[in-house]
DNA sequence: GTCTATATTGCGATAGAC
DNA sequence: GTCTATCGCAATATAGAC
């Protein structure tokens, strides 16, 4: 791994851990093991490197989601396997934890990615939930955009639960809650 | 208002803006107009000024949601009251934001309020949600202390959503999804 | 109680040698 | 590409006059 990825990764553990405001380019710097002249020759500044990091985390993000919602199985299952897969809790969202950052939000540039990944989120786990309309598996009624805000607001507010309580059952719990009401998983009549 | 209480004002506004790694105690004396030797006699430095800050956050909030929440009608209707309930929701929850802050999460005096808050909004959404069950508005099952958790995470996750996209229909939606998923309210059976 | 002066450290960046 | 030197400014206080 170059300087410059380096420096990218360490960025990008700051900006998880402390957000955009609480990280330093010193900080950054001694993470990574580079000198001051070797940051400022790979980026412009403390924006730039936060703009390669976070773009970074934002694709890193849709892949390990994409594979969970990509797998086989019902409507129920899928939206089940994506609430449920392995956290690191207590961190919290990489990406979410930015929205809380006024100098991100303040800034297009920086906003972009953030915005995009989970707008993509979204709109991936709409259309999850309008096959699962299709098949039966849900009550007629739910609007696929609006359940799809549900799910991802409960992880994204299940990890400020759990950060609060200083424990990852928060989570746990918000999870079980949104399943019950989904579920249990109607079996979906067979057309044979 | 005296200095004292301007000072805890201007506190409150930063923190809620910026969060505690992002507000300064210069910050703080020009928002309160207040110098320094001023702030410095009042409190002892800026851990003591933001716990004092966040106590009347905290306090102020419960007051607010009690008031949602103690007002007369079914479960469903005081829940939904208090998911549509008037927010500032691009600007997001003063108390749910500080849970992304690296210095009040790794204080525990800092980090006790907030989680006393939230203890306290989920307690008392499953109460809410225990009658509800006893009186057959939802579905047997439901687990009074995990649906509470949902409905929290919602909201504290609609925040997130909404900052993301910069617009607060992001928020609607996800609480239109957890409403959608709780109701329509079933008519309860009248013990004549 | 509030003010000004001062101190130390870090931030965020530029300059120029190697 | 990386290093050290330097810069101007802000963070977070302390000291002591008024």
């Amino acid at each position: 791994m170059g300087t410059q990825d380096r420096l990218i990764e360490a960025t990008r553990e700051l900006l998880w851990e402390r957000g955009y405001v609480g990280t330093s380019p010193k900080a950054i710097q001694q993470h990574a093991g580079a000198g001051q002249g070797s940051m400022y020759h790979h980026f412009t500044g403390k924006p730039d490197l936060a703009l390669a990091a976070i773009g970074r985390t934002a694709e890193e993000m849709r892949e390990a989601a994409g594979r969970v919602l990509d797998a086989p199985g019902s409507a129920y299952e899928r939206i089940s396997a994506y609430l449920l897969r392995e956290r690191d809790v207590l961190r919290g969202c990489p990406v979410g934890r930015l929205t809380m950052d006024p100098e991100v939000i303040a800034s297009d540039e920086l906003r972009a990615p953030v915005d995009e990944t989970i707008a993509w989120l979204r709109e991936r786990l709409a259309a999850i939930v309008r096959e699962g309309l299709d098949r039966g598996e849900f009550t007629p009624g739910i609007t696929p955009d609006d359940l799809a805000a549900t799910i991802v607001a409960t992880v994204q507010g299940g990890y400020v639960l759990a950060r609060a309580s200083g424990s990852a059952d928060a989570f746990d719990a918000g999870v079980r809650g949104l399943l019950a009401l989904l579920g249990p998983p109607v079996e979906p009549v067979l057309h044979i």
